[in-house]
RNA sequence: GCCACCGUAGCUCAGUGGUAGAGCACUCCCUUGGUAAGGGAGAGGUCACGGGUUCAAGUCCCGUCGGUGGCUCCA
């Protein structure tokens, strides 16, 4: 029998093999750093057998190894998993996987488990782990499994099992033991497993949150205990340090610190107070992209925060989102309601109809920093990723359907120019496209099918990378997404491209065309941030708080050594805002020492020192947030230098 | 919306049913200094809100509001 190494060496054995035996010809190191084995290209455990030719994989026990971690974590689920049986004996185990960071186990149990119980609950794990009892692979036949899965009773592993034998008449089903079968704490399980608990290098318990059946809030209400483990120590300790690091980074730590926004309770859950620093970060992105839209041929429009129901009735919004708006304002009259605008589009809609269009009037690019308000649930709320009304750099494109291509093309790379200007590297592009077969779409399918099919071959054409996502389209048409992840690891979709064949039908629009016929025009809706809420706030986190200098609202602060030079410090002051740069100085009674900290922990990009030295030479002494003191520049040659920073969006920095 | 946890000074947090605390920030005074915290003093509180238990509640119980983590949802 034949077995293919990673290096592309066979080796040779008479008859079946383990993985484990294979890692054992290799070598004794090998053999006892192994954990689990990759038989042409799925994990399995260490001590399955081999029975035909394979290429196979031994995977250690290493903190970078994804394979690892994942069969480490799932083991680390069944130890937690018998430790809380332990300690709650009628706990009914529901599913217990690996995830990204760590893994969780569904329980069913009537008694709340808190954090509190943490200590309890790791202190049996590292029991269990401490006696290093082997995992062993138990396995039945289908009937005999099923018979086996009724005496224990549990309804969620009889599901689980269902599950895994759909379809497969002679498919078995597995369990793992820890320990001796019959004796020790048993699990329906897939596999696999290391071999024994003490393989789990290091573990932590990190929440504990509720979850249903199935995902689904019309069942049984689980709960969901996650944990992480790694292979050592050293691993869990920097990965727990790490996310106190991205703590730190939330936006909503740092929106609080450097005065961003803020939210009032008064004022409502999920609506944002725009502080004057926050505002004037969100001036400058608006002014940024607002140049470049009408670099591209869009328009600028306004138009209102409300609109009759009706509107959203035609629209085909009103009855598929009713419970996630706001509850429509009644008039005095007792009839006419309004709603707060949930989107924008209709109000463009309303803008292209408001006169005759012609097809050299075509596309029409319609573009508005609309606020939206959306009632999302309570428990969605975050920070200003998630909230409750929200500004989209929101745009119509109306064109004809030959137009399409292009205008959908343009907007995608507008949206690619914006994440490279803000430095986004981990951006995932997501085709959303409809569900088969459902009736939650409105529209004529064979328009849906010559959308889907045009934004595939465009992101095909722009060699975009992404990936395909079912079910996941608008109700009124496909749409490109780009998904951004924060600092915690959660995705966000910020910018989206978004493709519309059927409110054009809703509202009738029309355009006369070079035939002097009435065709329907083809509308694209875009956003490249999204909404200026979520992105100011991943961006707050992408930067740390330390905004790039054409953002920050504070680009200088000017450190007089003493209250001596005040007047000087005053003299520079007056210069540098004089040539456009935001500057300020500070008057406290502290050293510069201490100064500079407040400046630095402010995240200003620049600060000037100024004392006896500089007054004299009509100098500032110039230092970089990030690049420490760069020495003294005469006060022109700064602002000139400044000035070209701040214009070049950073292209050309200061340097001395 | 559901579940768990949390809510004490502007911020970060201590606080055993028995007189409400610290650090930072703030104000004032001293210090007048050259690249990440000089020293001192002061001010700042309806312990989220409402009810209950108790001789006595920041602390225990119930409710409401708000926050956090998930679940579900996200045009």
């Amino acid at each position: 029998m034949k077995i293919t190494l990673p290096d592309g060496s066979v080796k040779e054995f008479d008859g079946p093999v383990s993985g484990g035996d294979v890692a054992s010809s290799i070598g004794p190191r090998l053999a006892k750093a192994a954990i689990a084995a990759k038989v042409d290209g799925e994990l399995t455990d260490l001590d399955r057998s081999i029975e035909a030719d394979a290429s196979v994989a031994i995977v250690t026990a290493k903190d970078d190894d994804v394979d690892a971690l994942y069969v480490i974590r799932h083991s680390a689920a069944h130890v937690m998993a018998e430790a809380i049986q332990r300690i709650w004996p009628d706990a009914q185990l529901v599913y217990g996987p690996p995830v990204d960071m760590g893994f969780y186990y569904d329980i069913d149990l009537d008694d709340p488990i808190s954090t509190d119980d943490f200590v309890r609950i790791e202190k049996e794990m590292a029991e269990i782990i401490a006696s290093d009892r082997p995992f062993c692979r138990l396995e039945l036949g289908s009937d005999e499994g099923r018979a086996r899965l009724r005496d224990e009773g549990n309804v969620y592993k009889i599901d689980n099992a269902e599950r895994a034998l759909d379809g497969d008449g002679d498919a078995s089903l597995s369990w793992y033991v820890t320990g001796e079968a019959g004796r020790d704490w048993e699990d329906l399980c897939r596999g696999p497993h290391v071999p024994s608990t003490g393989r789990i290098g290091a573990f932590k318990l990190t929440s504990v949150a509720s979850s249903h059946w199935h995902g689904d809030v019309n069942q049984q209400r689980l709960q969901r205990v996650y944990g992480t483990a790694f292979a050592t120590q050293k691993a869990l300790d920097e990965h727990l340090e790490r996310l106190e690091e991205a703590r730190q980074r939330d936006h909503r730590v740092i929106g609080a610190k450097l005065g961003l926004f803020a939210i009032d309770e008064q004022v409502g859950q999920g609506l944002i107070l725009w502080k004057p620093n926050g505002a004037f970060v969100r001036m400058q992105l608006e002014d940024f992209l607002k140049a470049k839209l009408l670099a591209a041929g869009y328009e600028i429009v306004y138009t209102p925060h409300i609109g009759k129901v009706d509107l959203y009735k035609t629209s085909g919004h009103y009855p598929y989102y009713s419970d996630s708006q706001f509850p429509p304002i009644k008039m005095h009259d007792d009839e006419t309601e309004y709603i707060l605008k949930p989107m924008n589009c209709p109000h463009h809609v309303k803008i292209y109809a408001s006169e005759p269009r012609s097809y050299r009037d075509l596309p029409l690019r319609l573009a508005e920093f609309g606020t939206v308000y959306r009632f999302e649930q309570s428990g969605e709320l975050t920070g200003m990723t998630r909230v409750r009304g929200f500004t989209q750099d929101d745009a119509h494109l109306f064109c004809t359907e030959d137009q399409v291509r292009k205008e959908f093309s343009d907007t995608v790379s507008l949206t690619q120019f914006v994440f490279n200007t803000f430095g986004f590297e981990d951006v995932q592009v997501r085709l959303s496209l409809r569900e088969p077969g459902s009736d939650k779409y409105v529209g004529d399918p064979a328009n849906w099918d010559r959308a889907e099919r045009e934004l595939r071959e465009v992101l095909d054409e722009m060699q975009i990378d992404y990936e395909t996502d079912l079910g996941e389209a608008a109700f009124y048409g496909p749409k490109v997404d780009f998904v951004v992840r924060d600092v915690i690891g959660r995705s966000w979709q910020l910018g989206t491209v978004q493709l519309d064949y059927n409110l054009p039908e809703r509202f009738r629009l029309e355009y006369i065309g070079s035939d002097n016929q009435a065709h329907r025009p083809v509308m694209i809706h875009r956003a490249p941030f999204g909404s200026m809420e979520r992105f100011m706030a991943i961006l707050i986190e992408h930067y740390a708080g330390a905004f790039p200098m054409w953002l920050a609202p504070e680009q200088v602060r000017i450190l007089p050594v003493s209250d001596k030079f005040m007047d000087y410090a005053e003299a520079v002051h007056a210069a540098l805002r004089g040539s456009g740069i935001r500057a300020e100085v500070d008057q406290s009674a502290e050293r510069v020492q201490a100064k500079i900290r407040a400046a630095q922990e402010m995240k200003v990009p620049y600060m000037l020192v100024v004392g006896g030295r500089d007054r004299d030479g009509g100098t500032v002494s110039v230092r970089c947030r990030t690049r420490a003191d760069l020495g003294a520049l005469p006060l022109e040659a700064f602002i000139e230098q400044a000035k070209r920073e701040d214009q070049s969006h950073g292209e050309d920095r200061i340097s001395v």
